[in-house]
This record gives structure tokens, C-alpha cells and sequence, in this order.
DNA sequence: TACCAGGAGAGCG
DNA sequence: CGCTCTCATGGT
């Protein structure tokens, strides 16, 4: 690296929607900041903004190597290769239009594994509220620029281990409370090494996770999608669910395993980037003040 | 106010 | 399996 240490980059970046990516529900550390986004990456505080061809970096403190932030945003994935590889049906086809440059993150395993754990039943803005208030409590201060308001550093897993569980109510999570303390208690005495899941098969990563309490498919699909690299996992949640039933199946879902048989053949080899844009269009068709969806073009 | 939220686990038939 | 109930809490 010849780079100089600075705190301010552009990455170069084609085909990339920075607001719809950091908005997404995939990560919960991003708030809009007039015409930008602030966030935690890591041990960073850090300002990202759209431009045109390439996103606008800054930091608080002067970096000199910047592939943390590329690897984190994904900016060298193959947009048009993951494109070209969805079905071509309307489905597809839709939800791509209503959100072109949608990508998929690559977070920290374990803040993502602990954010999903939060996650269940919640509204994204109360999942925000909760890793917020897990940072604002265990996490460690971290430089912020002149003026700004404190940041702090997702909590690692020593950390939360040391909680108790009545110390993680108090951070609104309620009956997931247990299985957060659980989960880090498991990766801090080494039973789960988060860091191995990346290099194995997708169903022998999926195990491991699912033996975590307070992990079931859906979360598991998560972490392996938004953070181990595994872009044919397909975490199907409430919005999935409605998506593929409404748009695939005429309003009604068929059985377990001919649903499973259904995800794991039409989307093909990026199917994690097609439930993104399928999650995504179905949550844009909700009506406001309501939780029941709105129409998404009907097709097929 | 009533409903429901990017679920998971246990108990049941 | 597949269904139902419970869990805790706040947004809308």
C-alpha cells in the first residue's frame, strides 16, 4: 500500500444505493446524517457519503489502510454478475427496479450474531435502540471528530459475557436476554469460533449456530449471509415470507420442505442477494401506520 | 387502545 | 412433522 494516512477517502463505486444498503435492515449502527450516513465500523467511527461513481469516507482518526471499510461496504463484488445470476422472472425483475445498487454487507460475526439475537419480534427501529443501548453500556469509547456526540464500539463477547442477565434487560431485551448472555458466554470460552464459520460448508456453519439458544433458522441464515460470506444463505423472516407467498405462490405458502425445495433451486448461487431485494421491495409495498402490506405488483 | 414486530422453543396431537 | 402458545417490550 502506497496510500497516504489520511481520514478522508473515495472509494470508487458503481451500481451502489449507500442509503438503501446502510437503511436495509442488515446492519443497526447507521443513522442519516443530512446528506450522509454515520456509523461504527469496528473500532471506527466513521461518515460515509454518496457520490456519483464512488462513496466519500471519513474517519475520526487518520487511517492509512482503508480495506477494512471496502471489505466491510463490498464495493469489488460482482454487481452485474449477481444481477445476471437471478431468476429472470417479474418477481425478480420488480424488486431489482425498485432498488437498484442494493448490496449486502460483510459485518463483524459476532455483532451481527448478538444484533439478530436481539432481533426477534422487534421493529428494526427497536433492534437500532437495543444494540445502541448494549454499546452505550459495554462498549468501549472510541474517537469521534471534534464536537460530536460520543461513539462506542460494539461490545465484544468477553464483555457481554460478564453481564448478567438482568443487566441485559435493562438494554430492552427481554426474554432474549438469556440467550444474548448465553451466545457470549459460547464464543468467549471458545465453544464457538465465529472466525472458523467462514471456511466450512454452508449446513456445517449452519449447525454450529443453531446450537446457540435463542438461534433458529432465520437468525442463523442471517449471520451466515451478512457476515460469514455465504451469499446462498436465504433468511426468510416475516416480509420473505409474504414476498415469496404473494409473488410466487398466490397468497399461500406451500408446506416446510417444498418451500425449502423452492428457495434452494430458483434463486440460484447469489440467492442471499435475491431475498435482500425481495425483503426490501416488500417492506417499500407496506402501508404506513400498518403492518400489513400493501400491493406489490402482482405477477406471474 | 389494540395490535404486532425481520423468532425461537416447548408442548401437544 | 405441523400447529399453538408463550416469552418482553415498545412503536404506531
Amino acid at each position: 500500500m502506497n496510500a497516504a494516512t489520511c481520514n478522508e477517502i473515495c472509494i470508487p463505486a458503481r451500481n451502489y444505493a449507500l442509503a438503501a444498503t446502510l437503511g436495509s435492515g442488515q446492519a443497526f449502527r447507521w443513522t442519516p446524517c443530512d446528506d450522509a450516513w454515520e456509523g461504527v465500523v469496528g473500532p471506527r467511527w466513521v461518515w460515509l457519503r454518496q457520490e456519483p461513481g464512488r462513496i466519500r469516507a471519513r474517519t475520526a482518526v487518520p487511517v492509512t489502510d482503508w480495506r477494512w471499510l471496502t471489505h466491510y461496504l463490498q464495493t469489488d463484488a460482482p454487481y452485474g454478475a449477481i444481477l445476471r445470476s437471478f431468476p429472470r422472472d417479474a418477481p425478480m425483475r420488480a424488486s431489482v427496479a425498485a432498488c437498484r445498487g442494493l448490496r449486502l454487507l460483510r459485518q463483524d460475526p459476532w455483532e451481527c450474531l448478538a444484533s439478530f439475537i436481539a432481533s426477534s419480534t422487534k421493529q428494526i427501529v427497536q433492534i437500532r435502540q437495543i444494540v445502541a443501548s448494549l454499546c452505550a453500556r459495554y462498549g468501549a469509547p472510541i474517537p469521534t471528530p471534534p464536537g460530536h456526540q460520543p461513539a462506542f464500539a460494539f461490545p465484544p463477547p468477553q464483555r457481554l459475557a460478564q453481564t448478567t442477565e438482568a443487566d441485559l434487560r435493562r438494554c430492552q431485551l427481554g426474554f432474549r436476554a438469556p440467550y444474548l448472555l448465553a451466545a457470549a458466554r459460547t464464543v468467549d470460552n471458545g465453544a464457538l469460533d465465529l472466525a472458523a464459520l467462514p471456511a466450512l460448508p454452508l449446513a456445517e456453519a449452519r449447525a454450529r449456530l443453531l446450537r446457540l439458544p435463542g438461534v433458529g433458522d432465520k437468525i442463523a441464515d442471517c449471520v451466515l449471509l451478512f457476515a460469514c460470506g455465504f451469499a446462498g444463505a436465504f433468511p426468510v423472516d416475516v416480509w420473505v415470507r409474504r414476498a415469496l407467498a404473494r409473488l410466487y405462490f398466490r397468497g399461500r405458502l406451500p408446506a416446510r420442505a417444498r418451500l425449502a425445495r423452492f428457495i434452494a433451486t430458483h434463486f440460484g448461487p447469489q440467492a442471499g442477494y435475491a431475498q435482500q431485494y425481495l425483503f426490501v421491495y416488500m417492506r417499500q409495498h407496506r402501508r404506513p401506520g400498518s403492518s400489513r402490506a400493501g400491493r406489490p405488483v402482482q405477477t406471474r
